[in-house]
DNA sequence: CCGTGGGGTCTTTTT
DNA sequence: GACCCCACGG
């Protein structure tokens, strides 16, 4: 359907009538035709949001006669964004090309491309994704001298992390360090903050807090983009952080914080917001998603309306029983029932497994018989672990049985080593500030400039205060530098200035690639090597290439694409757009779109996480075994329990027609098994619902030698002490009442108390989280570095 | 300067 | 079991 030739006299519709409401329910509907306040539509799981979002776009467009260039959307990924856009454009035409739709980090480069230079950055700043932070970091405290084993770098990325979300820069984290820990943290993410300044680079977290900062303190620039933006539209609204949230508040104007000092001239009216989430589907808390922007909203926007969304149009009535039945085990939550006029539906099919690989075998097999027998497409079906880690053994068996597969996520295409120094070249060509870049080509492919020669380059840039790339080419100046290492600098300095060039003269972003591919010796040295992997790197590499070239030859605009130039139709397609785009692309992204034709074979793995979003005739639901999913590291926390549950919950509400739960009694992790009892969450699904094709009671019992016999005497190796461990508090596990109080006292600790514990010995507190038994200690142990115990078991005391 | 091999540490989930 | 870091020898 396509009403672009919307009739003029579109007044004469009734609105039950208008084609942009056909098919809609009335909650629906009143989403799509709302006017005026802020409006928050709790979207249920599979209840059309996508819908209503694209709906009302169009009914903005063509009834409200909003202009398109008015309106901002922002998705949760750029292939969302992609669909939406497409979506609106079947309604209402090409106009739609103008809109701004969107993830948040899209769209805050979009508007610090063009205005970062205010805040002292030039506008060819590179990303740095989690791989550079991490590098950048190391650097950072190997600098500071801070002890590697006390210190770690994702430890401290990820608090730099969480600060950045609250939106505290390094300033507002000094003045609060409340310990020498913290201090010590705050002085790494301050002396970090300044590499990447010297880089001209910001990582992921600083897109966000950036913008947000940059509108805040710039009212000229913020005023005109509320102009620009009449319209907001966020979608997944449940996972925002706090530093997105107040993104949202700049661009709307409808901030609830103290008045901002009024700009010369009138103030403009706030824009009309509309955010769509689901509480229950809120999965990114680790990632400083806070749950509250949605379960607050109606108190922190004045005059909020709420729309609530319950009929579902995905699953049969058994799936949603199912998913409503567990999620009501959370307790902070508001009440929320799903419905379907789907009818019952098949029962879930459960299965108990002997160990991982026959979990992987029943449903190999499964897919075999839904195929065979049930008309089911192999692309009909996805399989949902908690870990990446576990999609290893599903490759395992369906490579083994020929069934094709794809797996969406884990090892990521753009994050393989091949493919990131090939970037890495690329980057560096574009800012040669970025010195993490630069030196990660320096010397790759091998070319004689080894530890010893960098760090002569980098005193001098550090005795001349130049960059590091300026210093590369004044290395005649170094001192100390050999020769032969001056002579290999030389070479790459030639080098790069070539390649430079050709990005002067605008050269095509693939053209450029394959240039940097052939003279940098990448690619040379992978097709002399022989080792196999090798073969994989080359083709990585060709991949890469043609992905440049489909840039370069397709210029779809991208999800942050400049709508002027969209309307101009001279979409950029440099070499700077092409990495910006690159940088920005997410796991769900690659999801082949409805597959079809060569497709129509292929089944689809994926995390939870990765699953949000989607929807599949059949799924499986694996590894649910308490420890595995939910994870083991949420055991010990009400919260972190919660948010697993509601990972359940979106894995259950994924399924349109059929839905498999399975766990495995024993699996190996870090190469020793361990017995994991029944995920917590599989007890929560209604008894009647669930058709068990087998049990726990039918697990193969291996004739096991006598008890004493078992290991060792064999000479092959007793399982290590962690394996043992594992296998008999499994044991006493299932066998102990689950709701067993802990038989010792648990120390009441504050940080600074001093403890000894068993086997790490004396240590400090450095923080507390959680209450009674729930409470966590951090404890600093000198050489044994920072651990984070639960009070309840670990073996500590108090002095 | 470069390659190899041993040892330690890891794993949630990701824009 | 995989990856990264470090020490060692060519």
């Amino acid at each position: 359907m396509s009403p672009t030739d919307a009739p003029a006299d579109q007044a004469l519709f009734e609105h039950g009538d208008h084609p942009l409401l056909a098919g809609l329910n009335d909650p629906q509907r009143a989403a799509v035709t709302h006017a005026g306040a802020p409006l928050l539509v709790v979207a249920g799981a599979g209840s059309g949001k996508t819908r209503v979002l694209t709906r009302r776009i169009a009914w903005l467009i063509q009834e409200r006669k909003a202009h398109p260039g008015s309106i901002l959307a922002i998705t949760f990924t750029n292939k969302a964004a992609a669909e939406m856009k497409e979506r609106v454009e079947e309604l209402v035409g090409k106009r739609a090309r103008i809109m701004w739709v969107s993830t948040f980090h899209s769209a805050c480069v979009r508007i610090l491309r063009k205005e970062i230079d205010r805040v002292g950055f030039k506008s060819n700043f590179s990303i740095y994704d989690a791989a550079d932070s991490k590098r950048l970091m190391t650097i950072v405290l190997r600098d500071l001298e801070l002890d590697p084993k006390r210190y770690q770098p994702n430890a401290v990325l990820n608090w730099v992390s969480d600060q950045k979300n609250e939106l505290r820069d390094a300033e507002d984290a000094t003045k609060e360090a409340r310990n020498s820990f913290e201090e010590a943290y705050a002085k790494a993410f301050s002396a970090y903050q300044r590499r990447l300044r010297e880089a001209n680079a910001l990582d992921f977290d600083d897109l966000i807090m950036t913008t947000v900062h940059l509108l805040q303190a710039f009212p000229d620039v913020r005023e005109n983009y509320r102009r620009r933006f009449r319209h907001v539209l966020v979608d997944e609204y449940q996972d925002t952080n706090h530093a997105q949230y107040s993104l949202i508040q700049q661009l709307c104007g409808v901030s609830m914080e103290e008045p901002e000092t009024e700009v010369a001239g009138e103030q403009v009216a706030p824009s009309e917001l509309m955010v769509v989430g689901d509480a229950d589907q809120s999965i990114y808390a680790f990632r400083g998603a806070d749950i509250r922007n949605i379960l607050d909203f109606e108190q922190d926007f004045p005059d909020a309306t709420t729309i609530l969304l319950e009929q579902n149009y995905r699953s049969t009535q058994t799936i949603l029983t199912a998913a409503n039945s567990v999620i009501g085990n959370n307790r902070s939550r508001k009440p929320k029932r799903l419905w379907s006029e789907a009818g019952e539906g098949e029962r879930i099919v459960g299965y108990v497994s002997d160990d991982e690989h026959d979990e992987a075998r029943f449903v190999s097999e499964e897919i075999d018989t839904l195929v065979d027998a049930h008309g089911v497409r192999p692309a009909d079906v996805a399989v949902f672990y908690r870990t990446n880690a576990q999609s290893r053994v599903f490759e395992e068996v369906f490579i083994r049985t020929g069934q094709p597969y794809k797996v969406v996520g884990g090892v990521r295409f753009y994050e393989r080593r091949e493919v990131r120094d090939a970037l890495a070249y690329l980057r560096m060509l574009v800012n040669t500030a970025d010195e993490i870049s630069l030196r990660r080509v320096l010397n790759t492919p091998k070319r004689g400039i080894g530890e010893r020669a960098e760090a002569c380059v980098a005193a001098l840039a550090d005795r001349d205060r130049i960059t590091f790339w300026d210093a590369l080419t004044r290395a005649a100046e170094a001192p100390g530098l050999a020769t032969r290492s001056l002579k290999n600098i030389e070479a790459f300095v030639a080098m790069v200035q070539e390649l430079q060039s050709m990005v002067a003269a605008d050269e095509r972003p693939d053209v450029i690639l394959e240039s940097v591919l052939e003279r940098s010796g990448l690619l040379a040295e992978l097709e002399a090597s022989d080792d196999p992997q090798d073969g994989t790197r080359v083709e990585n590499l060709a991949e890469l290439v043609a992905v440049a070239r489909e840039f370069a030859e397709d210029p779809q605009p991208g999800p942050s694409a400049d709508p002027a130039e969209v309307e101009a139709g001279t979409v950029a397609v440099g070499l700077g757009d092409f990495l910006e785009r690159v940088a920005l692309v997410a796991d769900a992204d690659q999801i082949p779109d409805t597959p079809d034709g060569d497709d129509s074979g292929v089944v689809t793995l994926m995390t939870l996480h990765t699953a949000k979003g989607l929807e599949f005739p059949v799924v499986f639901l694996t590894g649910l075994e308490d420890g595995v999913f939910p994870h083991q590291r949420s055991l010990g926390d009400q919260p972190e329990l919660e948010e697993e549950r509601r990972l359940a919950y979106v894995g259950l509400t994924r399924a349109q027609q059929r839905l498999y739960v399975s766990r495995a009694l024993v699996r190996s992790a870090w190469g020793a098994p361990s017995h994991n009892p029944a995920s917590r969450f599989l007890d929560e699904l209604p008894v009647d619902l669930v058709d068990w094709r087998r049990t726990a009671a039918e697990q193969t019992r291996w004739t096991r030698p006598d008890v004493t016999g078992g290991y060792g005497s064999t000479g092959l190796g007793s399982p290590t002490a962690a394996g043992r461990r594992n296998f008999s508090s499994a044991a006493l596990r299932a066998d102990a009442a689950s709701k067993a109080k802990p038989a010792r006292e648990i120390p009441s600790l504050s940080p600074g108390d001093r403890v000894v514990h068993d086997s790490f010995g004396m240590g400090t507190v450095v923080a507390v989280d959680g209450v009674a038994e729930k409470s966590v200690a951090s404890i600093d142990f000198g050489s044994d570095g920072v651990k984070r115990l639960l009070l309840r078991y670990a073996p500590v005391e108090k002095l």
